[in-house]
DNA sequence: CGGTCGGTTGAGCTAGATCAAATCCAGTGG
DNA sequence: CCACTGGATTTGATCTAGCTCAACCGACCG
């Protein structure tokens, strides 16, 4: 899978983009604000500082899928087209960088070098929603859930071995993985009773690297 | 959900983007050909001009997940970075128009209306691979083959009324919505059993459209 | 110290998968 | 034109991964 470009393409804002820095406003929410609305104007968009976000649709019935877990680096919002198709919330207390829609188009309208950085941005992002995808069409629950401790580990840098935070509740994973509650915490579980990881309510840790990757792409049959 | 934009964002070449036509090539491939492969390196870009397209992922013990159906006017491969995350094979007979990636990147690149229409081509796909995930995640199998029937209504022009076409298998289907091919018969049987359509093996007709409504976004309870 | 809100665990239940036959064509050859 | 053949589709019977319902736990907070 692909984690690595999201959190390093904030590079050109400091190079190419330096006109981005005069168009910015810095703006924090408090755990579990809503920073935009699911059908609200798209006004501005989103590059965090601090903390977590998610992406989350909504349907009528209140069923719920979050698209995305966003960290620090990580752009948002800049696709929506009119009005935002997924609402964004703080997952945690967080601080983001605020860019009005109408100049920032207007920087990627006039400038190639913004727009081919926006241009690489989305088609990462679209690449991520692809594995995504055979994620939640075609993965087991446990699958799943070890192939999400795997991306979260990746895009933490840390020191090997040590603590991965999970910032986010059982029913956001959930909700990410197209799963309930009572699943994710049974496969959670599990893999610490098989002794592939290290459990507590808001951190893993990673026990054995090699029992997890296998669960994560488990040969069926 | 939006489907509208990926058939009619064909538009600029004839426009703005007159000098995609100068390296473009036409290319034709048979039933089930494979028109670029997953892993390989990516060298062109194509548009669909007549016949349709499955872009598929493969798992290595054989499961299957097919991203997107692509129809004539719309764009794929150009979202990849050095080689293909996905294969693209030939539904029935294609025939292609097809970019060599340096010069449609150099395009891109040296023409703001080029990588602004690019990139409201990859917004448009990114919004799109989202409404997937819900799909793919939290609706039950009623729910996306009556939400797929609807797509493949709206994307293709024709008289209120008449059959649609269904050019790809149940197979296709069923790895596309995350469901088996049983499971794809049986409910599409139900509902010609329900006279919400009618049915043959290559195409259906919309016999009650409130009653396909219904099933594609029941509220659950 | 009691309340509340996540999280965890247990006991069934069910939508959809799996396994197993038919059945239906489209294409082929006579 | 018709019989034949192989893959795609349909239908039936059964199984199970993950869901639902329910109870309990435990950390944090005022």
């Amino acid at each position: 899978m692909h984690f690595s470009s999201q959190a390093t393409q904030d590079r050109p804002e400091r190079t190419a983009l330096g006109g981005l820095d005069a168009i910015a406003g810095t703006v924090s929410f408090p755990r579990n604000a809503e920073i935009h609305s699911q059908g609200g104007t798209a006004r501005h968009c989103y590059r965090i500082l601090s903390g977590c976000v998610r992406t989350v649709k909504l349907m009528e019935d209140g069923r719920r899928q979050v698209n995305e877990f966003l960290f620090p680096g990580d752009w948002f919002g800049f696709e929506a087209e009119g009005e935002f198709e997924f609402a964004a919330e703080a997952v945690g207390p967080v601080v983001l960088h605020r860019y009005p829609r109408p100049a920032f188009d207007a920087l990627a309208a006039r400038e190639p070098a913004a727009a081919s950085w926006l241009l690489g941005l989305a088609a990462a992002q679209l690449r991520h929603a692809r594995d995504r995808m055979v994620t939640l069409g075609r993965r087991t629950a446990t699958e799943r859930i070890a192939g999400f401790l795997s991306e979260m580990a990746a895009r933490q840098p840390r020191e090997s071995g040590s603590a991965v935070a999970l910032p986010m509740s059982r029913g956001d994973i959930a909700d990410h993985l197209g799963l309930t509650i009572e699943t994710v915490c049974r496969t959670l579980a599990q893999m610490r009773r098989d002794g592939a990881i290290g459990l507590s309510r808001t951190s893993f840790t990673i026990r054995n690297r090699a029992a997890l990757q296998a669960l994560a792409s488990a040969t069926r049959h």
